[in-house]
DNA sequence: CGTTAAGTTGACACGACTCAAAGGCGGTGG
DNA sequence: CCACCGCCTTTGAGTCGTGTCAACTTAACG
């Protein structure tokens, strides 16, 4: 067993594993360590708080399955969706050292979450120091991404900004073992798609039936197909190099 | 001296280490290892690029006056800008370890900046374990302030938009000693604001001047003085515990 | 089946964009 | 010191993307 990063292995069905694999990090102590870290998971269905704005929980939670979201409530009450955490993706790292949350997470289906104390995650990082490179590594990621959000919502229109999340959640997906080549389960509803995409739900709905029109994409029960991926991509010029995929897939 | 950070001196002229200050983060030995690192500095114009998306650089810069931003262009010519620097402010923390930058940064009015290269940052943080731990907050502050941008732009109208910013902008000026009661010294022309805010610049102007009207701002000459800081905060629902700024002032 | 949440549709309103032109401020050079 | 020039700001008129409200249809589930 050495010190530096091996190549990935062929398949791992855990998904962080796999993300960070995909990203070069890891040792085979190292996911070890977060196999087990990830023997006890626990199951939520959709609608579940992971953590409430204004509290202050140390816990960090690993999505293993299903999708959730950060999000924020407006005085007025509506909702904007700052993020989607999909398998692989780590929520609440900002616990410990910011203190109270700014913003909120929840579940968005029904989910298996890891959830991880802060002392085990003191461990991780110190005993692993890839591990805790990883963490960086993640959180620049994630910065990377919100960053690339800013900008659609600032100068996108909603058919562009709707295609460029269905382009990232492909590959997103793809990374962790989660989708076909041109398909993945889709549970938001629209009112949820909404709230990402800064729309309403109604508008949300006549943009996805003009991306059906254009026969871009079938939208059918909680599962997307992207019938045309390169022409999806080109419509919202999508460059995948904020997700810092390193090479393999694009 | 000891390892526990102090309660935050007086005053310093360094905006970096007042800002450090005031979320009680540092030692005397900080304090002093950050200032030795500030002691090179060096100017430059507006305009000038600081990172280059797709590039590669290692270093780190710290401004020390003026206003800088990161932006991303699109395909068609538009700029989104994505976050402003301030005094005080760091970018670059991410080349060390996610190689290619996916967006740029600019400076928008002359700046004094301290160019800080790898070895020297990788030097601060293992011998100075409260500086490590102050670059994860700065990294975590900036990520909350991303979602509240996020948040903006996908849920409040131009006018509720501007208010914020302006709030959020007085907050973190006076932090580092840049701004007065009620007004600071505003580098940006109004094609900036445009795309800070995600509008057009004939739309900011005709935003600006309602708020005029509405006896909130005065914006003039590269300045902008906040005539009622109460209502412009009640305007838009302002709330800046996102910047964690940690009790002081509010 | 009955009930509820989600998706769909139409008519209308409004915020923000576009294009285009005029006015102001700050620098520069004659 | 004034005339000029470029960049920024301001204004108007018309258009378009998106929001609002409200009704109706379809899917999901017990």
């Amino acid at each position: 067993m050495t010190d530096r990063p091996d190549v990935a292995p062929v398949d791992d069905s855990n998904p962080l594993i796999r993300k960070l694999d995909h990203a070069r990090i890891l040792t085979d102590g190292d996911r070890a360590a977060l196999r087990e870290v990830c023997r006890h998971s626990r199951a939520v269905e959709a609608g579940w708080d992971v953590i409430k704005e204004g509290e202050g929980s140390q816990n960090v939670y690993l999505v293993l399955d299903g999708m959730a979201c950060h999000y924020k409530l407006l005085s007025e009450g509506a909702r904007a969706i700052t993020g989607l955490l999909l398998p692989g993706d780590l929520c609440g790292l900002h616990g410990a050292i910011l203190g109270k949350a700014s913003h909120s997470a929840a579940t968005l289906s029904a989910c298996t979450l890891v959830e991880i104390s802060e002392t085990v995650i003191n461990d991780l990082t110190q005993k692993h120091p890839n591990i805790a490179r990883a963490f960086w590594w993640e959180m620049l990621v994630n910065e990377a991404t919100l960053r690339e959000w800013l900008t659609g919502l600032g100068r996108r229109d909603g058919m562009t900004r709707m295609a460029h999340l269905f382009c990232e959640l492909l590959l997103r997906l793809q990374v962790v073992g989660r989708a076909e080549d041109n398909s993945f389960a889709f549970p938001l509803t629209q009112g949820d798609l909404a709230d990402v995409l800064g729309l309403t739900s109604v508008h949300v709905n006549r943009v996805v039936q003009d991306l059906r029109k254009a026969e871009l994409i079938v939208l059918d029960r909680r599962w997307i197909t992207m019938l045309d991926v390169d022409r999806l991509r080109q419509l919202c010029s999508f460059d995948p190099s904020y997700l810092h995929l390193s090479g393999r897939m694009m």
